[in-house]
DNA sequence: CACTATTTTCAATTTATATTGAAAGTTTTG
DNA sequence: CAAAACTTTCAATATAAATTGAAAATAGTG
């Protein structure tokens, strides 16, 4: 296989990975893109290297610098802006998991907190609804706590745990 | 809050939260109207609570059985079927992971692992990009050993180990 | 086995989401 | 400070994904 359909291959696979995961299309592939270069690009090579229109190279860009997945540089004596992806790949899921608990998860436990609170105790079935909320509520907290720790922890105190725990 | 509002904000939080997660709404809000009944549905109810055609519902509630969220019954003396939902969030959770783990994440590993074996030796740019690839494979495939992890420890055990983690 | 109830399928359609591209805005430079 | 280089915005459009609903298939009943 040639390097650059290498490089096509792992656009489409991790744009269709992103797809599964509710991170759009051109976003996750901007995203592979600069991770398969070396170099850093500008918005016109993004756009002609996935064929994209220059207003979604620079939103999915701006975006990916807001998850702080990607970074800018300026080339002296070029106004261009140009791009390069964060490679240190554990770095790279500790942001996704910070981003995603901030974004989604902590408004979601807020609301079932507010949905719980709002439930009367008078009728069975309310405290029966108030059961199932707190037992989801439970769940998502848990979650999102175990996320903590994966990002607190670093690489290896983290997996070294693990491991120590599976072999007792 | 009226219970049955409560459980109309309940579904809709719980399909906005899908669609975030790459599950599409009805399914995840075939998911919460089954998860706030005390009582199993049939289909026909579904259509009604959730106002969607037959065809979504049936589609819906075939795949969450398939994710094995949702039970069927059958009463005697009626021939329809009846869903119900796993309340145990903790099983959720499990199952959810075990099923995108399958269907997901180990053919992303999978790949990911034929990009890098297709790649050749010989230039700097190859071996850059093999690296970048190996990276990316080291850190889905640790994420993937995490949640075997939490797949295989029970609730209590699990998380008694991180606090003890944490506090030292 | 014919009839009825129920479930499943899938082409057509609708809806939600992503993308475009031209115009407006901003920054840089001579 | 005007012109050029570059970036951002956003209404219009295109595309992908979800939904419908009627027809076909299947299962249950007498």
């Amino acid at each position: 296989m040639e390097i650059q359909e290498a490089k096509r291959t792992f656009i489409s696979l991790w744009g269709n990975f992103g797809t599964q995961w509710g991170i759009n299309r051109s976003m996750a592939q901007v995203h592979a893109l600069l991770l398969s270069s070396e170099v850093a690009l500008s918005t016109e090579e993004v756009m002609d290297e996935l064929k994209i229109s220059r207003g979604n190279a620079n939103m999915n860009l701006r975006d990916l610098l807001n998850w702080n997945l990607v970074y800018k540089k300026s080339v002296p004596g070029d106004r261009k802006e140009y791009f390069f992806a964060e490679k240190d790949m554990w770095e790279v899921a500790k942001r996704i998991v910070k981003e995603r608990k901030r974004r989604e998860i902590e408004p979601l436990i807020q609301h079932l907190n507010e949905i719980r609170n709002g439930l009367g105790k008078t009728s069975d079935s309310e405290k029966e609804f108030a059961k199932t909320i707190e037992g989801i509520n439970q769940m998502v907290s848990r979650l999102n706590s175990l996320s903590d720790t994966l990002l607190k922890a670093d690489e290896h105190a983290f997996f070294g745990m693990f491991m120590k725990y599976l072999k007792k």
